[in-house]
DNA sequence: AATCAAAAAAATATCTAGATAATTGATAAC
DNA sequence: GTTATCAATTATCTAGATATTTTTTTGATT
């Protein structure tokens, strides 16, 4: 009985205010776009909470390894760290969790999500499992406006800079940035947004597992030739093509990850 | 700097103690099951904390249509009905959120999730995407342990009363439980934790949706042969057939469930 | 001395209660 | 009507209290 209380009024009328009052804060940027809630929240710069924010810093610290992977993550550190208080910094990290960048063992806290070899091959083969229907589908009922999409972001990401460092050990922010948008839009149009979440969650745990890696040379595959067959093979709709080649793309860098990858 | 100091510790050093003590929380019962790092959780039942019993308890609420779909969760209210203060709950909502059971908007609280038709048919087309796979590699991969596996829980399925109730209208909460195991166990051996995780998900929320609409009783299908030549098609390791079986049982439910839900 | 277990102490996670900040709803002024 | 202002509600946050886990110490036993 006590649940009917919950809410005075009724859902079906706060529904349209809800929904109203949200694309308010979300502002213009939505349209096409692969953030998850919490990125999206992210966006309304005016005054995002606090947890929001440490949400954000605590992703990317996780994903640029600079916070190693299995580390215990205390309350107590973190407050310090992020100038937050433990509620702030808890709700941040269990939101982390369905991103899987971090743990949570009752009781017990938090920690950076372990990382392993066998981890990231499955994240590899399952990667490929969903992108490879993904971008199928996109193909399949992809728009024409979708198509232009998919030059544009192929085009930027070529006019990018793969490094920062002449030696090639600095990875460029903004190519990564272009390179997920790029892979991102491919499959932009594949008709489920939760496909979409899925595959921006595995691409976000898949950069963490480069960056981790990629302390040493890259490999010298020209990895924008590779972007432009499998762009040009998406605008032929060449379905099977596009597959292979998104395939093998993922497959190789897969490979020089996993050889890199520290024991 | 600052992020040296979080833990003072070596982080190798502390990853052995961390696993071994989950393991000792977390029990037997692991072995082969599809649950979440949460509802893992949940099974130390020693003493669970607040956390995770609200989540448990909110999570059950959601799923069986108790809270409404797009109901304001106000904190207040919340924890007045599950005895808990702001903090936890705040937390267990984050963890929902992980779920796709609810909604997190920043300065603006929670909601439980909203339904929709378009919403639905997306899950049922994901679902069946990702179903597809892994049941296809379970087949590939799965042990012969793994096909006495899918005999047991088909049969423990097949024993099982569909309805309590007379007139076919109150759910079996046990069928409930046991359905969900037979579906979890044919992709069991798929190959992929992640995946798992997915499918638990979805099929999570695709009960929420069964919830919302089986309040008319339920067509005459006979489900219980359905599930026998699904079962049949995987031992016989007839993965096309599988595929086929499986597909149509969920599009058919999936079918029924879109005209009885309420618009 | 080395090993183990129990007990105590320290560290840490979790929780509560109340303070602050933001949003929402109502009212008034244009 | 529409916008501005204020009050009420609600979300978020902080600080400190409590509970749990981890580490250290102690003491008994071999």
């Amino acid at each position: 009985m006590k649940i009917a209380d919950l809410e005075m009024t009724n859902p079906k009328l706060t529904e349209s205010k809800f929904t109203h009052n949200r694309r308010d804060g979300a502002s213009s940027m939505d349209a096409g776009n692969t953030m998850n809630e919490n990125e999206n929240a992210m966006l309304e710069s005016s005054s995002e909470s606090i947890t929001i924010r440490a949400y954000g810093r605590l992703k990317q610290d996780i994903i640029s390894g600079k916070l190693i992977p299995s580390q215990k993550l205390k309350i107590e550190n973190l407050r310090r760290v992020y100038d937050a208080g433990s509620s702030p910094i808890r709700e941040a990290l269990s939101l982390l969790t369905s991103d899987h960048l971090v743990e949570r063992i009752d009781q017990r806290g938090f920690r950076v999500a372990p990382v392993s070899e066998d981890k990231f091959a499955e994240l590899l083969k399952t990667r490929i499992w969903l992108e490879s229907i993904a971008v199928q589908q996109s193909i399949l009922l992809g728009s024409e406006a979708w198509e232009e999409q998919v030059v544009l972001a192929n085009y930027r990401l070529s006019r990018m800079p793969r490094f920062i460092a002449e030696d090639n050990t600095v990875a460029n922010p903004s190519w990564e940035t272009a390179h997920k948008h790029f892979h991102m839009t491919l499959i932009a149009e594949c008709g489920s947004s939760i496909m979409l979440r899925f595959c921006n969650q595995l691409y976000d745990q898949n950069i963490r597992y480069r960056q981790l890696s990629a302390k040493k040379a890259y490999p010298e595959r020209d990895i924008a030739e590779e972007h432009n067959a499998i762009c040009d093979s998406v605008l032929a709709r060449d379905s099977q093509k596009a597959v292979d080649l998104l395939v093998c793309h993922y497959q190789n860098t897969g490979d020089f990850v996993l050889k890199q990858l520290p024991k």
